[in-house]
Order: structure tokens, then C-alpha cells, then sequence
DNA sequence: ACCTATTTGTCCGTATGTATG
DNA sequence: CCATACATACGGACAAATAGG
């Protein structure tokens, strides 16, 4: 699994790592169950603090990508496959509604509103 | 990068701090990838709000001389050295012009009427 | 079953640019 | 221009889990 992150894009690291490894299970690039590298070698190898890593995992685990063990590692989740292309095609219907000027209220509220 | 700024000069304190930055950058002082003492030191040795140093910084990233990381610090772009010495070109051609009785529409008209 | 060294995430404080008044 | 509150990123100390003897 190689990341990359981009120095010129303004969002901030963590949100960027988190995004990486998003597409990289999207993509089926890493499968279920299987273990990440540990956050530390990630740091290094993205030129990057652990911290800063561990915040990009920590709010995958929050969407149930990701799963940690303490002293154990990082492992994807079961199902994190399917889940998390379904978030990153949610993510990119947010930004295009955002382009077009609707809010996530008025995304929800047209979701509610589908037969 | 020891940097002074002048009483006597009457333009603004960030300006000043942007040129005096823009010429370290440009007489190759502070090569590309190197980062930048923090704000708050800057200004603290210059005796001036660490918004107005940042304030300068942040004109010299508009040129794309210097990239902001929040949390990280400040740090000379790829290719600076060579953009901030044309940037400080151009400024004094502006300034030699203006004494002349022209401006920069003349100016740029003239630039276009190079062959 | 016990130790202890290593791995790995957790937690808290510090540094630094950003935003607002 | 200055003062202040805030979000991001970093660094180090800590604790749980693991692995080897």
C-alpha cells in the first residue's frame, strides 16, 4: 500500500491520510482483515508525525473502516470494502452538492424526499 | 537569517518584513525546502507583532514564494530562489518606471509591444 | 506460569499558523 | 497593528498486548 501526500493541497494531513488509505480500501487495495503497517512507519515513510497519522485512523475507525488493538495493529475492517466506497461516493455527492449550492440539510432533506 | 527592519522607513512594518525575507530568499540566504524561524521568534527579535510578521509571510506565499503548514511552520518553496529574485526584478523595474512617469498599464503595455 | 523486552496505540503537553475582535 | 482564542501538527511519556525465553 503507497500513500502520498500532496504538500501544495491546503487540507490538513490527517485528512489527507485518511483519504489515501479510504480509496486504498475502496479500491480493494487492502482487504478485510488484513493489517495495516503501523502507524509509525507510515509516519516516516509519509514524512509525517505518528500523531498525525494515528488522527487520519482514528477518524476511520470512527466511520467503522478500521478496527485497532492496542499493541496488536491496525486491521480493516470487516465489510470496510463496501463501506467505505459507499462514504467516498457520499463524500463527493456532498462536494458537488456543496458546488451547486445546496448545504447538508437540504442534501437530507431531498434524500427524505426520494420515493 | 538575520533580518533588520527601519524606523526611519516609512512603509508598513509587514512590507518591510516581506522584502527583507524576499531578498534573503532571493540572494539564496534560505534555500527551497528550508524552513523559516517561527512567527512568533521573528517577531519578537524584529520588536513587532507576530501578526504583522505573518502578515508579510503571507504576501510572499501569495507569490509563491513560501508555503504555510499550520502546526508545522514555515518553509522556502521549490524554485523560490529563483521567482522571488525575478519578483524583486520586476519591483524595482515598477519603481523605476513610476519615476519615470510611467505606470503599470504603460509598463505592461510596453511589455507587450517587446518583439 | 513467570518474567521482560518489544511492539503498538493512547494521552498530554508544546509549537505554530489561522481567525476574530 | 496588537491581543487573544483556536485548530493543526509534533514530541515524548505511558500502558496494554504480544512474543520469546
Amino acid at each position: 500500500m503507497l500513500l502520498r501526500l500532496n504538500i501544495s493541497d491546503s487540507r490538513p494531513l490527517h485528512e489527507q491520510v485518511a483519504g489515501a488509505i479510504r480509496r486504498a480500501v475502496a479500491e480493494g487495495e487492502c482487504a478485510p482483515g488484513e493489517r495495516l503497517p503501523p502507524a509509525r512507519d507510515l509516519a516516516q515513510a509519509l514524512g509525517v508525525n505518528a500523531n498525525t497519522v494515528l488522527r487520519g485512523l482514528r477518524s476511520l475507525r470512527d466511520e467503522g473502516v478500521l478496527e485497532f488493538r492496542r499493541g496488536r495493529g491496525v486491521t480493516v475492517a470487516a465489510g470496510a470494502d463496501q463501506r467505505s466506497a459507499l462514504v467516498e461516493r457520499i463524500r463527493e455527492l456532498v462536494q458537488e452538492a456543496a458546488r451547486l449550492g445546496y448545504g447538508k440539510a437540504e442534501l437530507t432533506q431531498m434524500i427524505r424526499e426520494v420515493p
